[in-house]
RNA sequence: GGAGCGGUAGUUAAGUUGGUUAUAACGCCGGCCUGUCACGCCGGAGGCCGCGGGUUCAAGUCCCGUCCGCUCCGCCA
């Protein structure tokens, strides 16, 4: 332990003193964000997590004090004792040949700007190189150097803020779950492996050879078998991997809050739920949300946004104008029509912002979905005019568009024709583009929803087969069961997901509890009976013993925790993130292992077979 | 698997049609300065132009390959 610790506990943190603190004898601990050097006075900003205090070395207080403080340099950590003093006023140096000038010395820009430090004491804990990037909020250094020196820059106040209110969210999110009778409870990592789903990450047994684990996807399971096992409300802030390819919103790793609840229904655990996230709202952002939240069907969102997450801070909404087109004698969007597709349109109302660039731009940002985009411009009388669609429309299809659409003179019709998924995807992303370059998304409103009733089943478009959406202990709703057998992708399912902003921050479902329930599902996905057993035969096993009703979501924090601290990227709010292609570069992982480590494990790595 | 953007001093960027010694700002080092808080003033150092190959009298610049980072589609709940 230094000299300094020994004798001197820190009285503050370097955001704590204000002008009621003046002729306080006070202890400082810090890093040096920056120096002034003034001669005979040398000013200090000091830096801890909570904020900066301006620390003063002066040669007439105590002469060895200036002289350590001459050689301090940014970033060494020291410590000071010294006197709180009101900064006051005092004479300005003033331009050569100028009068000086009596000028007040508050700095307003930190709350600590009313004080300063006068050092009596000053111990320098440990010296520092120069780092590679300055320590300070909107720095614009590159993401390798930053994540290569990760502990300089999460010394930046605003990643310190951000890791700072994820554990204010994950402690009020314990505190409001255990008080309302959910068990915090461990479930394993090293799980059994299944195929299907996310791609797992694999680790070997060396007790087993030729035997591996998989790193759980989630819980699901495990929370599911707890139900069984009498535990009625239990949750988990657990960390879930995938070997999925990465983006913004996605890491390998991330986090969930994992929550399941016995003997309820949608109504029930939405409520609880809705409690939770008003909570973390109240006590961490200070916001009081109005309750209950908006609940829309998925059939509404994919018909009225184009995805199953709506951004409701805009407006804007898409519209169907299949059948106009169907009959419009435009040859092309005819014959997608014909063969199945649909086509969405978006009317953007009359807007000078709406420029020709922004139009001609939409052609690429289409082509990125594999759609292509087509614009008209409405004149008087519902006249088209812009691209080729104004001419080849004819009269009744253009009146009959500007009917569904509700479209006035001046306004603008954007639209893609493709098969449903496309067309939706394709139309869902140009809202938004388009709402993002006129300023018409409201940035300062948290538009809730649930997203409720979606299918139960997903078709596959290329092999028409069937895959459970979600997974496949979701329930259907009651009214569909008879549905199951004969027309599965028909059936919806007692599933819900929280969207925020745009963002899904969480997903859920009531399960499935009845065994015959459970058999006609894996039968409408085709599972055989062999297959069910040898992948989930514990959890139909367990099923036999009398399973409660039950039903849960997970909420993804990472996400959350982006949306609340408003972090643009999902690494400001992971402490030790990875890149895109998932690897670590401070420690510079993965690696490749010692040929010993790899045949105690019975692996032969294969550099002969192709990469991609 | 695919599309796009980027990599030049510690950092962020500029670098023309291929042409002399590769610029600038901030940072860094030395000196001066009692009121700064983006302190100021004087002086100085600092380069594998991501890596490999090619074209050329000549490549930061053109071509091919490759590595790394970012954004997006597919994929992923």
């Amino acid at each position: 332990m230094s000299a300094f610790l020994s004798t001197h506990t820190r009285t503050h943190s370097c955001g704590a003193l204000r002008a009621g603190d003046a002729g306080k004898k006070v202890v400082l601990t810090g890093w040096v964000q920056s120096y002034r050097d003034h001669g005979e006075r040398i000013f200090i900003d000091l830096r801890d997590r909570d904020g900066v205090t301006q620390v003063v070395a002066d040669k007439s207080r105590i002469a060895a004090v200036h002289t350590i403080a001459d050689t301090l340099r940014a970033e060494w950590c020291i410590g000071i004792v010294g006197e709180v003093r009101m900064r006051g006023e005092q004479l300005s140096r003033g331009e050569p040949g100028e009068e000086r000038k009596l000028k007040k010395m508050t700095n307003e820009k930190i709350p600590t700007g009313e004080v300063e430090v006068w050092i009596d004491e000053l111990e320098v804990f440990s010296e520092a190189e120069t780092p590679p990037f300055a320590i300070e909020d909107n720095i614009d250094t590159n993401d390798t150097v930053r994540l290569k020196y990760r502990y300089l820059d999460l010394r930046r106040p605003r990643l310190q803020k951000n890791l700072v209110m994820r554990s204010q969210i994950t402690r009020t999110t314990r505190d409001y779950l255990g008080t309302h009778g959910f068990l915090e409870i461990e479930t394993p990592f090293m799980v059994k492996y299944t195929p299907g789903g996310a791609r797992n990450f694999l680790v070997p047994s060396r007790l087993n050879p030729g035997n591996f684990y998989a790193l759980a996807e989630s819980p699901q399971i495990f929370k599911q078998l707890l139900m069984v096992a009498g535990y009625e409300r239990y949750f988990q802030i657990v960390r879930c991997f995938r070997d999925e390819d990465l983006r913004n919103e996605r890491q390998p790793e991330f986090t969930q809050i994992d929550i399941e609840m016995s003997f309820v229904n949608e109504q029930i655990l939405q409520t609880m739920m809705e409690g939770l996230i008003a909570t973390l709202w109240k006590d961490v952002l200070g916001i009081e949300l109005k309750l209950p939240l908006r609940r829309m069907a998925y059939a509404e969102a994919m018909d009225k946004y184009g995805v199953d997450k709506p951004d409701l801070r805009l407006d804007l909404t898409l519209c169907d104008i299949t059948e106009p087109t169907r009959t419009s004698g435009y040859g092309i969007l005819e014959s997608v029509v014909s063969s199945g597709g649909i086509v969405k349109a978006l009317r953007v109302p009359k807007d000078e912002k709406l420029t020709r660039a922004i139009l001609d731009g939409l052609a690429d940002f289409a082509k990125s979905f594999g759609a292509q985009a087509a614009w008209i411009k409405v004149g008087d009388g519902g006249a088209w005019s812009g691209g080729p669609a104004a001419k080849n429309f004819n009269e009744a299809a253009r009146q009959q568009t500007n009917q569904i659409a509700k479209a006035q003179p001046g306004d603008v019709l954007i639209f893609v024709a493709n098969k449903a998924k496309i067309a939706n995807t394709t139309m869902g992303a140009i809202r938004l583009h388009i709402g993002e370059k006129l300023g018409l998304i409201r940035k300062h409103e948290w538009q809730f929803m649930w997203l409720t009733d979606p299918p139960l089943f997903e078709v596959d478009d290329a092999t028409g087969e069937i895959a459970a959406a979600h997974h496949p202990f979701t329930s259907p709703r009651t009214a569909d069961e008879p549905l199951l057998d004969e027309a599965p992708a028909k059936v919806l399912a007692r599933a819900y997901d929280l969207v925020l902003n745009g963002v899904e921050v969480g997903g859920g479902s009531i399960r499935i509890h009845r065994s015959d329930l459970q058999a006609r599902a894996f039968k409408a996905l085709r599972i055989s009976e062999d297959d069910q057993r040898a992948k989930f035969g514990f959890l139909l096993d367990a099923f036999k013993y009398g399973p409660p009703p039950h039903g849960g979501i997970a909420f993804g924090l990472d996400r959350l925790a982006m949306l609340m601290t408003g972090a643009e990227f999902m690494r400001d709010v992971i402490a030790f993130p990875k890149t895109q292609r998932g690897s670590d570069l401070m420690t510079e992982c993965p690696t490749a292992v010692s040929k010993k480590q790899l045949e105690e494990l019975f692996i032969q790595v294969r550099p002969d077979l192709p990469t991609k």
